[in-house]
DNA sequence: GGATGTGAAAGTGTTCACAGCC
DNA sequence: GGCTGTGAACACTTTCACATCC
């Protein structure tokens, strides 16, 4: 049962949650490990192995039932709760990420938006209108605001990451092309396409 | 020296070029790994073991010249060639990459956008002119073209991904929320901030 | 029979610590 | 003195293989 429980396992579940939940929608009721391994890249092994830090959520002779399982895993993600997030930056890339709809639908709802060229504040994007970025303790802590979502330059990035942890934010969505050294306890995820490319390009470069 | 080169190892180099690229910037001229380190957020023992996997390419009691070590990296990666790209996919998310000036700053030009959607098809996005997907594997071999950026509606996206591995791609930059199970001269990278999210979200839901 | 859950084994990746060099 | 490069030790992750249960 639940002891610590490994980065890499947390990093998996959500596509564990995904690929239930597409089953689920498929009306398929029970799934073996051995028929969702295949389906994600995963051994049938590493799936029973990860489940097992949170519990025993399988029948013997049967496989998981779908729907329990995604409900299981969704509580342990806590996915069964709203996450409000506050975006800094609405250049193109913030209003994209502002405008695109499935944070809201997944249970990340943006509730600010902010910046601080003048010219932007009080403009509306989405359904939000555009905050002074001086305005964001304030915002944090009257909306319970725990992930932040960087859409700024590069070079604002660094200020930015230590104004959200200062105001309390504890998880970090960023999609400025920077590397980071935050405490532990701040989690942070890279959006980074560029990166993501340059090492796939070095496979490439080996072949040639 | 080179010995087969840990996938983590290639991960990280892209991070390195970056850091690099900044120092240079910035007209420092030299490094040490001690230094290096706290910028990433790497510790300098694994900076200096990765780099080992390469060949030596500082000196004792100096650091590393940026300059030099920064040409070294971006030949390792390949990053001194252009890898002309294929987006497949031209709806929001679609237009917002192919009108992203970042890929082509940095060696990964689009050079087609295809659509199966007729009423998309010959329409105007970026620099490019939108093409039939019935034309994807005459484009590749055209363009020489060994990267595929997909942008395509998650049930669309397991076939276009066997469409791109059929008609002679290496690596996918893939967009929809989807996992796929891939041979292993494939390779595949997924941009999915939902993933990001849910797992960062285990984190914050532990602490209540 | 067919699948889970899990210790033990194998395999990877990271850190240590120090000889060697500038 | 200061820092690299690297075997060896350690830590973490995955896979195996099997007892257990439906």
């Amino acid at each position: 049962m639940e002891q610590s429980v490994p980065e890499v396992v947390i990093r998996r579940l959500p596509l564990y949650a995904r690929a239930l939940a597409f089953l689920l929608e498929a009306d398929r009721a029970v799934i073996s490990s051995f028929d969702l391994g295949p389906m994600l890249g995963i051994t049938p092994a590493q799936i029973r192995k990860d489940l097992s830090y949170f519990g025993e959520f399988g029948k013997q002779g049967t496989g998981y039932d779908i729907s329990f399982l995604l409900g299981e895993i969704n509580q342990i993600l806590g996915l069964d709760k709203n996450w409000p997030m506050v975006l800094i930056g609405v250049g193109k890339l913030g209003q994209a990420i502002a405008t695109y709809d499935g944070f809201q639908n997944q249970g990340f709802p943006l509730v600010a938006a902010l910046e601080s060229d003048p010219s932007k504040i009080g403009q509306s994007i989405g359904n939000l209108v555009v905050q002074d970025y001086k305005d964001l303790s304030k915002i944090v802590e009257e909306k319970n605001v725990k992930i932040g979502v960087i859409a700024v330059p590069a070079t604002a990035a660094h200020q930015v990451i230590k104004d959200l942890v200062d105001a309390g934010i504890e998880s970090v969505l960023n999609y400025a092309p920077i590397a980071v050294n935050l405490p532990p306890t701040v989690k942070i995820r890279h959006i980074d396409p560029i990166v993501a490319l340059q090492s796939m390009a070095y496979h490439l470069n080996k072949r040639i």
